[in-house]
RNA sequence: GGGUCCGUAGCUCAGUUGGUUAGAGCGCUACGUUGACAUCGUAGAGGUCGGCAGUUCGAAUCUGCCCGGACCCA
């Protein structure tokens, strides 16, 4: 084995031979376990927030099939139907082809050459995170069958009268020229102006001052609002206003959603173009005056002066003529917050078209009940609040998307404007008896998400009644942020209890968002993007400063992000290896809180992998040629017996922590274990025993549990860190002829209970606080630790003493021991003293210590003790604490106290001994 | 304005149902290359657990208010 581990030299070989090997396709037998993969956009690449996503599901996947459940991970992506869109087009751009030039087929052709190409982008970078899907299984939204299954649904929801069409004013993008969810409106505050307008009364008898923040929608005004109950314009209502430029004569009206507070108390109302003015024009029946194209300039309805202006260039113009005719009262300096498209970052606007709508009361009610009974269960319990709250407040779901990439919407019209939905051209001509009349299909397609609903049922094969979908569904867990709580999870509760009347999932953990080491949201335009893959292999400063600048929205950051990388990274970032990355994102998963993300985390973390290495090195240079299939006469040592006991423990605590979904927890009880215990003692305490002077049944018996508690922490680690320690099991694990093809299908360590033992965890409890107490001394008094010491022990139990027999030759080595005695009474030297339980462990000075620094380094543990004395000793005092809490509290108390007044006692002594010199 | 979460060592974070000497990693200080590992070892320093009140024999932990920060919704 190399010195140091790398990474570079194994982990693509491991994951290539597990695919090839078919490891992670379910077994067929043992309990069923499933999760789904949260589907990657396929225009996508792999960031942080995957990284992390993916290490919680692959840790209980792997956790999962190493404990013998039949184990599926069904992997996939989705359409993305904006996204994918945009970027086809832009590259068809880039040679001179618009998507109109090839027609809708010819584009849809083109769609498909690209997801072939390079669709599968972060599919293969899944496979450097080590993720165990099922391979075999993959599917993609616009796959056939999930196609059919998307059909399925809309069909059977409008037979249901759940899907409906109708004129509504939605999230317009004026340069996808599609309908948005509201869900993918961005409202960040901006700089902008209100301006206050004067509107003349149609009569000439005064004027009412409006303040807009659009004030190019005044073309589109059909009233002005006042409050019912604002004294001020009480005698305005019902007089009608001449509306400036247009010269249209439209009402004054009352309406309590007015506030007479902001403001002049009075609102020009917009219906066609406000979603709060729409909802007051269909309250007072005023007419929707549409004065926009799709593409945001400004159509016909309005005065011939603005048509084909662009809004932007019309706002200016109005405000202009305004001024000239004396209209304009005063421009303000307003912050607001203005709704952009999340993928074309344009500004966005409520526009009045036909859309196709999922009606969602009557599918939301049983979507609560499923969380409310615990039928589905969010962890941390928390976020059912937010759910609970979105639920309960529902706006139907506008599903239908003005593009050509995704799902065509199943229907068809006739030349009257009818609308047959049906599975095909045939069934709807056939179902209504339609003849040969001409019909034309929708040209919309769904929203990706109405797929992506379906998909923990469409990928297992519905709506066929598959023996897959019989046995993974409902899927166990469902591993996501929360940011898509409501885009995603509520849709899929809803979709998957109406067409399969059982929950999609029985859990779902919600984890928090990846943020930079400031606690700031990694964005591209923040430049503070870290691309896993680059912590996994490395990168240079000069390649990390070109990625980070390249390819910008605001190119005007570029300079300023330039500088800060080269700032925070001034030698570029290290190539830490997978299994680091993913310990660091498991030991940060605590309960659904963010993660800072620092890079000293990640290579503390790339040390331990090194330090399992050579433990492992060390294991086996101590090893060579030895049988270790050998399991008879075998004399195991008290220290073999506690590290077995210890790693039960382990094992118990790593259980528990999975089981809770506690990645944390079982990250941190790993390590722990694999460092603080079976490298830092044992392995230091087999030294004395290899080398030294013990028997053969002894030494092998050390051996032995050396290479066995190696091999059953690699397969505790394995979920983990997964390759590192299928690398090191295959070289471990026929040594004791346990081999297999691979770690993955090894069984998870269990506890076992008779394996625990209390006499051996005593002994080396007491050995380790003997040797540091001898450490201590040393460390303190700065000692050379290659000066061997004379060390006397004193006072004590008859237990301290066959300790000290049983553990003299592991106290000589460890503590630098080179002549250990009893004082038995004899005259003590002058010493350094610590104090084990009852017993001394004396240092004789020697010309080796000072004794002011000792008894300096002596007070201080007498100030330590005398608060300790002070603390228990107060509660103990206290009547009401020894009357009302438990005995076992109290007596735990006492026996601090009387440890902390006898261990004071004998250092008091120590120190009026030591003045005396 | 409504809601959720967070504030623990210089930094990033743990701390189950109240009882620990309040922990870990990184960083810091001192010493150290004896054949696993300097991506290391040994020892050490460092915290009035955001503040104030309250409940309790006992509060980092429970309650209220305040301060500071993040996010969601309107």
């Amino acid at each position: 084995m190399d010195k140091a581990f790398d990474p570079s030299l194994i982990e693509r070989d491991l994951y290539a031979k597990w695919e090839a090997q078919g490891c992670f396709k379910p077994s067929g037998s043992g309990d069923p376990y499933c999760i789904m993969i949260p589907p990657p956009n396929v225009t996508g690449s792999l960031h942080m927030g995957h990284a992390f996503n993916n290490t919680i599901m692959d840790a209980l996947v792997r956790y999962h099939r190493m404990k013998g459940h039949d184990t599926l991970w069904q992997v996939g992506t989705d359409h993305a139907g904006i996204a994918t869109q945009m970027l086809v087009e832009r590259k068809l751009e880039g040679q001179g082809v618009s998507r109109h030039d090839l027609g809708r087929d010819g584009f849809i052709d083109k769609v498909w050459e690209w997801k072939a190409e390079s669709g599968g982008n972060i599919t293969s970078q899944l496979r450097r995170l080590g993720s165990s899907v099922d391979w075999s299984r993959e599917r993609f939204t616009m796959d056939e069958d999930l196609s059919r299954a998307v059909q399925e649904v809309f069909v059977r929801l409008h037979e249901d009268g759940l899907i409906y069409r109708g004129k509504r004013l939605v999230n317009w993008d004026p340069v996808l020229k599609t309908a948005v969810s509201d869900l993918e409106v961005e409202n960040e505050e901006e700089n902008g102006h209100i301006w206050s307008l004067r509107y003349p009364l149609a009569d000439g008898s005064g004027s009412l001052v409006v303040a807009t923040t659009r004030p190019e929608t005044m073309l589109g005004d059909t009233a002005v609002a006042v409050h019912p109950e604002d004294e001020r314009y009480a005698d305005f209502i019902g007089k009608t206003i001449k509306l400036p430029l247009v010269d249209r004569e439209i009402p004054i009206i009352a309406d309590d959603y007015v506030d007479p507070e902001f403001g002049t108390g009075c609102v020009k109302i917009t219906p066609a173009h406000d979603f709060n003015d729409y909802e007051m024009g269909k309250r007072h029946d005023l007419p929707m005056i549409n004065i926009l194209l799709d593409d945001a300039s400004i159509n016909d309805l309005a005065p011939e002066k603005y048509r084909g202006m662009d809004r932007f260039d019309a706002r200016k113009a109005i405000v202009a003529d305004f001024e000239a005719a004396g209209l304009l009262v005063e421009i303000k300096d307003h912050r607001l917050p203005v709704p952009r498209g999340d993928r074309s970052g344009a500004v966005l606007e409520p526009y009045l078209t036909d859309q196709w709508y999922v009606a969602v009361e009557e599918l939301a009610k049983p979507a609560i009940e499923a969380v409310e009974n615990g039928d589905i269960e969010f962890v941390p319990k928390q976020w059912e609040n937010t759910y609970f709250a979105w639920m309960r407040d529902l706006q139907d779901w506008c599903i239908s998307r003005q593009l050509w990439w995704g799902h065509r919407i199943p229907a068809w019209y006739d030349n009257s404007g009818n609308v047959y939905v049906g599975r095909s051209e045939a069934e709807v001509r056939e179902k209504h008896d339609l003849g040969d009349i001409t019909l034309t299909q929708d040209n919309d397609v769904l929203d990706t998400w109405f797929s992506s609903a379906l998909w923990t049922f469409s990928t297992l094969g519905w709506p066929d009644e598959t023996p897959e979908l019989a046995k993974f569904h409902p899927t166990d867990v469902l591993v996501t942020g929360f940011d898509i709580i409501f885009f995603w999870v509520a849709r899929m509760i809803m979709m998957t209890l109406r067409f399969r009347g059982e929950v999609p999932f029985k859990k779902v953990y919600v984890h928090g968002l990846v943020r930079d080491g400031e606690g700031k949201k990694m964005s591209k335009s923040k430049g503070n993007v870290l691309d896993p893959i680059d912590l996994i292999d490395g990168i240079d400063l000069e390649s990390l400063v070109a990625k980070r600048t390249g390819n910008m929205m605001q190119p005007q950051m570029a300079k300023k992000i330039e500088k800060a990388t080269r700032k925070e990274f001034p030698d570029g970032i290290e190539a830490f290896g997978t299994d680091a990355l993913r310990f660091t994102f498991a030991a940060m998963a605590s309960t659904g809180r963010d993660i800072n993300f620092n890079l000293e985390r990640v290579a503390g973390y790339r040390n331990f992998c090194n330090k399992l290495w050579n433990a492992t090195r060390f294991v086996l240079m101590n090893v060579e040629g030895a049988d270790l299939t050998q399991t008879e006469g075998l004399e195991p040592s008290l220290v073999d017996r506690w590290i077995v006991s210890r790693l039960q423990a382990a094992e118990a605590e790593v259980e528990r922590s999975l089981a809770n979904l506690r990645m944390d927890m079982a990250a941190q009880a790993i390590y722990e274990f694999i460092w603080n215990e079976y490298c830092d003692w044992y392995l230091e305490l087999t030294k004395p025993v290899l080398n030294g002077d013990f028997s053969e049944a002894q030494k092998a018996a050390t051996r032995r549990t050396l290479v066995a508690v190696l091999e059953a922490a690699l397969r505790l680690a394995h979920p983990i860190m997964p390759f590192i320690t299928e690398e090191i099991w295959q070289t471990i694990a026929p040594r004791l002829g346990q081999g297999g093809p691979s770690i993955s299908q090894a069984p998870y360590p269990v506890a076992e209970i008779e394996k625990m033992d209390d006499e051996a965890d005593g002994a080396v409890e007491w050995l380790k606080e003997t040797v540091t107490a001898v450490r201590t001394i040393r460390g303190e008094m700065n000692i050379a630790p290659s000066k061997k010491l004379s060390v006397i022990l004193n006072a004590g139990s008859e237990r301290d003493r066959e300790l000290a027999q049983l553990c003299d030759t592991y106290l000589r080595s460890l503590a630098g021991i080179d002549s250990l005695s009893w004082l038995d009474g004899a005259e003590a030297p002058v010493a350094s003293i610590g104090v084990v339980g009852d017993m001394e462990v004396l240092v004789p000075m020697a010309g080796l210590i000072d004794p002011e620094a000792e008894i300096a380094r002596l007070g201080k543990e007498v100030t330590r003790l005398e608060q300790e004395i002070q603390r228990t000793g107060g509660k103990l005092a206290n009547e009401k604490f020894v009357s009302k809490a438990p005995a076992e509290v109290v007596a735990k108390e006492q026996a601090k106290l009387a440890d902390a007044k006898a261990t004071l006692e004998r250092i008091q002594a120590q120190i009026v001994k030591l003045g005396t010199i």
